[in-house]
DNA sequence: CTAAAGAGACAGAACGTTCTCTCTCTTTTG
DNA sequence: CAAAAGAGAGAGAACGTTCTGTCTCTTTAG
């Protein structure tokens, strides 16, 4: 196994075990016995299991992100059905049956410090997802486009949480539907 | 100080930290030092540090209804007024300054194994809000009293989470206006 | 006098991190 | 071409810290 493969392999397995138990309850022990990786290999590719956790984050948010951008691309049609777009494509990504979480938000809860270099890491994230939404929001011709795309990160982060505590409640599609109000109400 | 008082203060002291802190990063020390408590009068009142955060989730919860109770016990007029008012009381809570989150789906972040006493006790308490709100949605004529319901609390689930990453945002008073959208259009 | 509270030591466990030692490849060099 | 050097990985012991929960002893209050 080439370096990259091995590093690769420690993320995936911890992104497993971070999402089935929470970070917190994860112990390095638990990702190395896991990943059949020695402890020095671990934290030759990650300095520290913090570094390992926004990794995580990253790289969840990165898949996001790109399936976003698959499934807006090909979108042509008015500006406001991209907004459209975007809120079914957010159903199906929370509404898919593995489906674990977002990881925008979770970093401030489970690192509440302030000053806890997850939870800024967190704060950045959140605030990534907040311009990406905006952005589109503009597009569509919303009067108060930060406003808008809160509004729909609002709805759907609560989806995320309510499908984590009632799964099989179908949160992600009464979402959806409840964005679709909003944006239809918004933009007139 | 009575036995009463005194766990009163345990308590207090307890809410006070978990949430500047987050319940994870307050060790039981803390909490002692911090209240001025013996360690063994501590367990005395609680047994457990589970038993503690339980209760503080339990007395989060319980202002909470007490706070809608009140207001909406002068509630005349339509029935879908009353839920009208709902969602401006939940507006004044969350948006009040010194929120610090809604005790419902916190547990669940925190704690996210299903055998922990904390996520199941969670899960309860996230019932408990979901009955209470469906209740409102069926007396006000909701064809899905329950998918209203759900929509609604994710709607405010989410702010709350928001309005921790992003303090001063408003978002309480956003998911105020989305609420009111979501209801409107739901009921006609 | 008795029950409760303060003060703090203590055990036991868990966790992140560092360290040592060994083995196996790959690369370099004479 | 062959020997040496080095990098990366496995295995696991060990350290310091932290945390929960128990226990003992002394003091206070009803």
């Amino acid at each position: 196994m080439s370096a990259a493969e091995i590093k690769a392999k420690i993320l995936g397995v911890a992104t497993s075990l971070f999402e089935a138990k929470g970070i917190n309850a994860c112990a390095v022990d638990m990702i190395i016995n896991a990943s059949g990786v020695a402890r020095a290999t671990m934290y030759r590719h990650f300095p520290s299991k913090d570094t390992l956790i926004m990794a995580f984050l990253r790289s969840k948010a990165d898949a996001f992100y790109e399936w976003l951008n698959r499934g807006l691309r090909n979108q042509k049609g008015k500006p406001a059905d991209k907004l459209i777009a975007l809120c079914i494509l957010m159903e199906e990504w929370i509404g898919t049956p593995n489906f674990k979480g977002l990881p925008f938000h979770i970093g401030t809860i489970e690192f509440p410090e302030p000053d806890h270099p997850v939870n800024q890491f967190s704060i950045t994230l959140a605030k990534e997802l907040q311009e990406y939404f905006s952005a589109l929001a503009k597009e569509a011709g919303a009067p108060d486009p930060a406003g808008l795309s809160q509004q729909i990160i609002m709805l759907f982060e609560g989806a995320a949480l309510v499908e984590r505590v009632a799964p099989g409640s179908n949160a992600a599609a009464k979402a959806k539907d409840a964005a679709l109000l909003i944006i239809r109400g918004t933009l007139k």
